[in-house]
RNA sequence: GGGAGCAUAGCUCAGCUGGGAGAGCACCUGCCUUACAAGCAGGGGGUCACAGGUUCGAGCCCUGUUGUUCCCACCA
């Protein structure tokens, strides 16, 4: 390595050593009873999906607590998987028919679930291969897919078993219905945007008196489906009209008017019109008056005809209408039209007829499909449902008393006010690829039947014509069980009793209501326990100007673009800095390029490393004779232990990392390196050998500490570096030690670092070259600390030579104050003695100013009395050196000509 | 209508339980110092949105205001 390239190239080292940890599979994760186990189950992607940014970084952040964990000890598993995505899937299946001619009708359902299967076998794998770019240490032999067998069984039991509780009914209710993908959809699944439409102020005569009332509506294609008009009871206006009739106009149709609190006097003429098989507030007035509930559309969005009627009717003599079934309407001269069509006709229509009073603009929110966004037509029809208030009491309960903790905790809000006003799901989906609902209906008898296996003859009546219903299930069904299905349940797995509850669900907050929900009430109702211990949310990742990134603005990153200029540590570094649990974050190329410059930062400063121990055989142990800036860097080394460690506790990655980050950067590149240099170069042996010795050590738990986040480029160095065992992953993680704390040390060599420091920027500020050396006098108490610093000042404050005193008297020199020394640089022909008074002035002033402050704070009775003691001290001690420091400037000045 | 987040340097953002404001990028100055110019040494630049309050002390806690983003519900 060392007598390689001088900038770092991860496409030379990644790939070679994900197929190096592969190859000795140290992902594996066992049942082990003599390790703690640490778990995530991975948010599988969809099989249908492409690796984004946002994928990245959910599997970075989850990678990094696994390798984490992994090097503490634990028996860590990340179990990966695929979802298949029912209509996510199907609807890209049917795209791809769509372009060869094909509809899923002429090819059947057996044909087309061949087709999906293929899809799933040619794309399933991409994803994942895709995530091994990123680096990712989950456990491949684990590997799951929502529909392998396992995991239907998993959901087939379940289903049963809430079917037999009495937690899952089939039955006429209002479903939002998606024309476009012709199935029904959950409440969770509908999005509602922002669209420009009208409010048709439409007359509606009343039989009995003849005079007309005014109902605004924003369909008015729905009035063929009305069976009644509300008004309030209370309404002075129309108390008249109780008990009275309205003829509907175009389809002549006498319906009643109800009194019903749905009605609101406020709102509009106060006169609202009812549809209970197309509006979910209609559906529960037509409920509370017995209204007749008449469909108008069909389910690929057309009006319904004679046809529709027939298809009911033949329904109906056999007997097979059920509770709430809707009546079909024959909408005639509209019949076969679109839902959009009939609006336009129907309101040419009624203004032909006069009776379209007005058409306001209005701009509101209408419900769309989540996933190919056509508006929502709400209609009754017959759905599976699962009951929640039962299931979600537990899962509230659980999130409350802690036993699932979100962070940050603030998004327990958005759980709770979903859990707390859920309505039941709408599980079933007019789908074929996906979960066949298992319930089997008798032909001839009509007996239901819910069970595992195909029954094979009819319970009821003995005959042998069961029939499957032909729904799938919701997608999120299976994998709301993912935490437990993929551990081998409904067996009672090993594995299952090792590693559940899981510790960690890594997810981003959109989809809480979707899955994260779902799980904790699944896990609740089935396991009996959490599915998981912390839930950490992370916000979206957005583009440089702060939109969400998406395929129709094209703004979207591709991180195996990313990966391939940067390398995946610099995309995982640059995911995991500045990135604080729940929040947003902006993509930044100029953020990854400086998390790229860090990594090289890191090859160059461990390539300076192996350079200098080459040919020397250096041992693991720290050597016995520490030095003062040794003992700095071990003890500030031991605290970045504790730091990450504690903030990695505390899912605060992104702080964590920016403390790896300013530790190697600046304390061990820019300074312990540099302080290192003349030892190592020097004739004393024992010196050098000691600078290696402690160079090695420090290098190797900062590899160690940065694995998790930057797991290539800390494993290709720490293979070559002095080291013992395969591969850096499972080493212990680096801990705090008692052993090595030196803070006296360490604040001593901080006062030589600061002179250092001062003269430098002393000698800048006066435009002089660092090879103009110069001697220096080191005016101070602390003389044998600074004897240490000797040839650090030659070295890096560009002195000739040092001469370390109590006081010093001395010409034409250019005096520079810290608090604990007075540094004098004799520079005659570049002083300018009145620029020096009136610099050392100010600095005096600046001084004394903090002084009074420090003092205003400790003869303040309130500060006295009421600060901690710590903070007092602190004050204190802060006086004190100020004091110290104007005793120094004054001197200085004192001595200036 | 209910709820949440955000507002800090020119830009993008950190700032954990209140105790002298930080980083990256950009800018200015000086350095090819044999690990690194993807670098080194320095520098400038902030009424921490506004107004009150609590406190010995507020970027941080409370109330209100403004701006902004988002979620949920409703919208005949």
């Amino acid at each position: 390595m060392a007598e390689l390239n001088k900038s770092y190239d991860p496409k030379q080292v990644e790939d070679r050593i994900y197929q190096y940890w592969l190859e000795h599979n140290y992902f594996h994760a066992k049942v082990n009873p003599d390790k703690k186990p640490y778990c995530i189950v991975m948010p599988p992607p969809n099989i249908t999906g492409q690796l984004h940014i946002g994928h990245a970084l959910d599997n970075t952040l989850q990678d990094i607590l696994t390798r984490w964990r992994r090097m503490q000890g634990y028996e860590a598993l990340w179990l990966p998987g695929t979802d298949h995505a029912s209509i996510a899937t199907e609807a890209k299946i049917v795209e791809a028919m769509r372009k060869e001619g094909i509809t899923k009708d002429d090819l059947g359902r057996e044909k087309f679930l061949e087709r999906a299967w293929e899809w799933k076998r040619e794309y399933g794998g991409r994803i994942t291969k895709q995530f091994w770019k990123l680096g990712v240490s989950c456990d491949w032999e684990r590997e799951r897919f929502t529909m392998d067998e396992g995991c239907s069984n998993a959901v087939k039991e379940v289903f049963v078993k809430l079917y037999n509780e009495g937690l899952i009914y089939r039955g006429n209710r209002m479903v939002n219905w998606c024309p476009h993908c012709c199935t029904s959809i959950s409440d969770a699944e509908v999005e509602y945007e922002q669209q420009n439409g009208h409010f048709w102020h439409i007359l509606y005569p009343v039989k009995e008196t003849g005079e007309m009332l005014e109902i605004a509506t924003t369909r008015p294609e729905t009035m063929l489906g009305d069976t009644a008009v509300a008004i309030n009871v209370e309404d002075e206006r129309y108390k008249h009209l109780h008990g009275c009739h309205v003829i509907l106009p175009l389809i002549n149709k006498e319906i009643p008017i109800v009194c019903d609190e749905h009605a609101d006097m406020e709102k509009g003429t106060g006169v609202v019109k009812i549809t209970p098989a197309h509006d979910p507030n209609d559906f529960e007035v037509g409920q509370r008056h017995d209204l007749p509930i008449v469909r108008c559309f069909t389910y690929d969005g057309h009006m319904t005809g004679a046809e529709d009627v027939a298809a009911y009717e033949e329904l109906k003599a056999k007997g097979n209408l059920s509770e709430n079934e809707p009546e079909v309407l024959d909408c005639g001269k509209y019949a076969g039209l679109t839902t959009d069509e009939a609006r336009k006709v129907i309101v040419k229509d009624l203004t032909d007829l006069g009776l379209l009073k007005e058409i306001e603009d209005l701009s509101h929110d209408v419900g769309t499909c989540y996933r190919c966004h056509t508006t929502i037509e709400p209609m009754v029809s017959k759905q599976w449902f699962v009951k929640m208030a039962p299931l979600a009491g537990p899962a509230i309960e659980c999130v409350r008393d802690g036993r699932t903790k979100f962070i940050p905790k603030r998004s327990e809000k958005i759980y709770f006010n979903w859990m707390e006003n859920i309505k039941d799901w709408c599980i079933s989906r007019q789908l074929w690829w996906g979960h066949r609902i298992p319930a089997y209906y008798c032909d001839k008898c009509g007996e239901t039947v819910v069970a595992k296996e195909t029954p094979a003859v009819c319970p009821a009546c003995g005959c042998k014509h069961m029939v499957q219903d032909e729904d799938t299930l919701d997608t999120w069904f299976s994998s709301a069980l993912w935490p437990f299905s993929t551990l081998g349940w409904p067996e009672n797995t090993e594995e299952l009793k090792y590693f559940y509850p899981t510790d960690t669900l890594v997810t981003g907050y959109d989809i809480i209501f979707f899955w994260v929900a779902r799980m904790i009430f699944s896990g609740m109702h089935n396991m009996n326990d959490v599915p998981f211990r912390t839930v950490f949310i992370h916000g979206l990742i957005r583009d440089a100007q702060g939109r969400k990134m998406s395929k129709s603005l094209g703004n979207g990153v591709d991180p195996i673009e990313v990966i391939d200029k940067y390398g995946a540590d610099a995309l995982r570094f640059f995911l995991a800095t500045g990135n604080s649990p729940g929040n947003d974050m902006r993509f930044s190329e100029e953020r990854v390029e400086s998390c790229r410059n860090f990594a090289n930062k890191l090859y160059n400063a461990s390539r300076f490393v192996l350079m200098n121990i080459e040919g020397h055989d250096v041992p693991l142990e720290l050597p016995e004779d520490l030095k003062l800036e040794d003992k700095w860097i071990l003890s500030t080394l031991n605290t970045l232990c504790k730091d990450v460690t504690d903030n990695l506790e505390k899912f605060e990655l992104g702080i964590a990392v920016q403390k790896l980050y300013d530790f190697i950067w600046d304390c061990f590149c820019d300074w312990y390196i540099e302080l290192k240099k003349s030892a190592l170069y020097s004739d004393d042996e024992a010196a050098a050998q000691g600078a290696r010795q402690v160079l090695v050590y420090v290098l190797d738990k900062i590899l160690k500490l940065l694995h998790p986040f930057m797991p290539f480029i800390t494993e290709e160095i720490w293979q070559n570096i002095p080291h013992e065992g395969e591969t850096i992953m499972l080493q212990q993680y680096p801990e705090f030690t008692d052993a090595l704390c030196f803070d006296r040390e360490a604040a001593d060599m901080e006062k030589i670092m600061q002179a250092i420091t001062a003269i430098r920027t002393q000698r800048n500020e006066m435009n002089v070259p660092p090879s103009k050396k110069a001697k220096l006098y080191i005016a101070t108490k602390s003389t044998t600390t600074f004897a240490h610093g000797v040839e650090f000042f030659k070295k890096l404050a560009s002195a000739s030579e040092v001469e370390i005193g109590e006081e010093f008297s001395i010409d034409g020199a250019v005096t520079v104050v810290t608090a604990d020394a007075k540094l004098y640089i004799p520079m005659n022909e570049l002083v300018d003695m009145e620029a020096e008074r009136k610099r050392l002035t100010k600095e005096l002033e600046q001084t004394k100013k903090m002084l009074a402050q420090d003092e205003a704070k400790l003869s303040n009775p309130g500060f006295m009395g009421k600060a901690p003691a710590p903070v007092i001290e602190k004050i204190k001690n802060q006086a004190e050196r100020e004091r110290e420091k104007i005793t120094l400037i004054e001197a200085a000045i004192a001595n200036l000509k």
